[in-house]
DNA sequence: TGTTTTTGTCCGCTATATTGTACATATGAT
DNA sequence: ATCATATGTACAATATAGCGGACAAAAACA
């Protein structure tokens, strides 16, 4: 039924899918769970899991945490994630930023990439506003919910995103369907533009602004965004709009640095 | 070879396990390679090298970087290690610890915790010294050679202390052998005192102090530490324990709190 | 130019990892 | 007390994953 993966039914797993599987369902729960239950949850056999569970618990990839027998991510993805944040390091640039946004703004500044076929945000500023951003950090969101999904799959063929998203996906929040080629057009129109805009699709009385942050192969890498109260949003489009774009200039230049060892 | 892992010899290896010798390894080594090169040092076969690598590459947990098909640590990572980051919320706590302790004491602070059977440096905050500190930041590091490592290992038995640390790393940097019955003898004082101090065996200059920050079973999860010039540290030394022991203790309040949501 | 090394792919064999099932225990409901 | 559910372990069957080795292209080298 996913459409990335588990391409024949009735096959077996292979044990490197499942486990991560697991870890990302343990991540999208955020909580640590039993053996048991992430078997039910994701579908997979008891026994299986157990295996896995114990081969990753012994890796440091798991951890017993919470009592009861249960296990929630370890820290060895701990130090896995801080020698990828080192390599490419944009978590400094993208805090100031972030940081930079939020002063000239006092909105709301996220920054976005993909994670597998959805997006999520990495790192976020919350602004001076009195309401609150209904993405959290690390939550995977479908594409054609967000205004940054137009930027990040415009590298893509019309075909290739059409693969790429889960066709699901393309059920809104509110139920309604958003046609992919309405969505593909706006990816088109973005990619033309260098930037997207629009009322978010999530709520009803949020603006968005996005705009590309390039990476090496010169299509974007990730996006940095301002989430703004509709009204406001709409008053100020040209200056918030000239902000992002001079944030995200910012840091495009050394998206990946050689390492200095 | 391996004393810790790889059971028998001209056995298989599992798969998952191979995976993450494989991230492990590129963690270790800091910078893309080839799968080529990756099965040629790590002493695994090509053919299954490739098979994993492509795996992982399809999953995000590898990505490719560098050109010429060299591979390295991908972005999921860094999002299983954020989430992990996310429930054990020690960042914050322990960044303001490492502030406080460079301002109390201009020495280099540390936080450090076991990474499998070797001990790293998680996160460090440079003093005022004119001089470097010969660890870096996730490099992993043999438990013996550290007073951090005194602590770290203090929870398991004698036994299962020889269990547990390679062999080869009783051998120090210079080149003697450190006798395990002085080691275990170091870790049975340190684990009295709660703090262990000594002559640093990495270098021939620095002086390094470690008390340990206990978490939910009691035992050292982890250890604060300075390393200071031997005449300054040997003359500070009770206001340097003094200042540790502040530190640790505001971090052990709650090493895991169950989450928000 | 010929030779060696590096790099990547392909394929068949077989050791074994995944899985269904059965079993055992604890917990909770009635 | 009885039944049902949740949780963990043990084990055998077989689909397959890991491995060795063959092959080929490209790069390095002589």
């Amino acid at each position: 039924m996913d459409a990335v993966q588990d391409e024949a039914a009735g096959k077996r797993a292979r044990g490197l899918d499942r486990a991560f599987e697991i870890l990302d369902f343990l991540r999208q729960k955020r909580q640590a769970l039993k053996p048991n239950e992430i078997a039910a949850q994701i579908g997979a056999p008891r026994s299986s899991v157990y295996e896995l569970v114990n081969l990753l618990l012994s890796n440091g990839i798991l951890e017993f945490t919470g009592g009861e027998g249960r296990v929630y991510l370890g820290r060895k993805l701990y130090f896995l994630g801080a020698a990828y944040e080192n390599h490419f390091d944009f978590t400094r640039e993208c805090e100031a930023a972030l940081e930079q946004l939020a002063d000239e703004t006092r909105e709301t500044a996220q920054f976005c990439m993909l994670d597998g076929n959805k997006y999520t945000v990495v790192r976020m500023r919350e602004g001076a506003r009195p309401f609150r951003i209904s993405t959290d950090i690390g939550q995977s969101v479908p594409i054609p919910w967000t205004a940054s999904g137009r930027l990040l799959v415009a590298h893509l063929s019309d075909q290739d995103i059409l693969n790429f998203i889960p066709p699901q996906d393309f059920r809104l929040p509110g139920g309604e369907w958003l046609e992919p080629q309405t969505f593909i057009a706006e990816v088109r129109q973005a990619e033309r533009e260098g930037l997207f805009t629009f009322n978010s699709i999530v709520d009803s009385f949020t603006h968005c602004f996005a705009v590309p942050v390039r990476g090496e192969e010169g299509h974007a890498a990730a996006t940095l965004c301002l989430v703004t109260p509709r009204d406001d949003g709409i008053a100020n489009r040209d200056r918030y709009l000239d902000c992002l774009k001079k944030a995200a200039a910012g840091l495009e230049h050394a998206p990946a640095r050689p390492r200095r060892n």
